[in-house]
DNA sequence: GTCTATAGATAGATAGAC
DNA sequence: GTCTATCTATCTATAGAC
């Protein structure tokens, strides 16, 4: 029962923001990005096409922001992962993935694997950045050709893990469980 | 140069709609099912949408179409894993779903990570019953939940190869690299 | 088996009132 | 910040001629 600080709009400031780009999020994941309209981003939120429009210009810029958390705390676990030794850097980078694919599970996955994101993406640098930092973290110096194809298969296990339902088990034991997957995959 | 058995038919029978499929399959990979619009596949063949609804009469039906020859796979798969000890079977259903990532590239990544596809296959009982019956010999009897949360992570890591560009090195080589990445997977 | 033509719905996006 | 109204383009799908 806080009082907003300063304010007394009845709805606080970017929070319509961050409510329509939690409703965009999930549907991306339910129907992937092109089977999202921006009519049914309004509906789950109650109101009209226009209202979103006022929010943000195109959907590209939905589908971006919807991105920006993950990519921040991509760029996070990278920033993590400096200044370690070889082995250590790659158990902080693999320990911050799993936490990102558990928290932001949805749009992890729709990130890896939904194309209209993934092109956006290809062409957007400060995940491009991360994306290699994280990667040369795990690959470490003059990586095998072997080695790169684990990571390839283990990148897309870990993300592709929101397409699940379920995930039974209590958190710690999945978080473990992961980080387990991903080092034998990755002990090569 | 054989001469066709004994028709004498321009485009063999079938033939439009092999081709047709391919060109789907192509797309949807690339855009995903909901991405690809029936007059896109029209496009590539270089025939209007009318003549596509000559050979399907739905868009979902062309989605099927796609997954049908990949679903056949898994079956052989499946097959091929029965009447052996729960370490023989495992490998072999690991050889064989690494050989179908690699063959059936493009379509297997749609059919795992695709929304829309993933709905039709969810009420296709072909498939459910074949992927039922692989995870059963990956599992082997009564699986831990860590042994099921591996298997969640070597599935998505396998499937997820399609959305990589080169995947570098020879078929040997890669083949090879990913039947050992997917039993340190599931080994545990 | 391929075409033209079109129906009917929905897409992304904009203008302007309140 | 939300609305009504509308634009244009595209979508899936169908009818019927060649």
């Amino acid at each position: 029962m806080v009082t907003q600080s300063a304010t007394r709009s009845r709805t606080p400031r970017g929070q319509g923001r961050a409510k329509l780009l939690e409703a965009a999020g999930d549907l991306f994941s339910e129907q992937g990005v092109s089977g999202t309209s921006l009519q049914s981003i309004a509906d789950r939120l109650g109101v009209t096409k226009a209202a979103v429009y006022h929010q943000f210009a195109s959907k590209d810029e939905i589908v971006l922001a919807v991105a920006e958390p993950v990519i921040e705390r991509l760029r996070q676990i990278a920033d993590a992962a400096v200044g370690y030794s070889e082995e250590e850097g790659r158990a902080i980078a693999i320990d911050g993935l799993v936490e990102l694919a558990l928290a932001e599970r949805g749009t992890a996955a729709v990130m890896r694997r939904d194309p209209t994101m993934a092109q956006l993406l290809d062409s957007h640098p400060p995940y491009l950045e991360q994306i290699a930092r994280i990667e040369a973290a795990l690959l470490g110096p003059r990586p095998s050709s072997a080695r790169r194809l684990a990571l390839a298969f283990a990148g897309g296990g870990i993300m592709a893990l929101g397409a699940l339902p379920g995930l039974d088990g209590p958190h710690e034991e999945v978080h473990a469980g992961l980080v387990a997957a991903m080092t034998r995959a990755l002990t090569i």
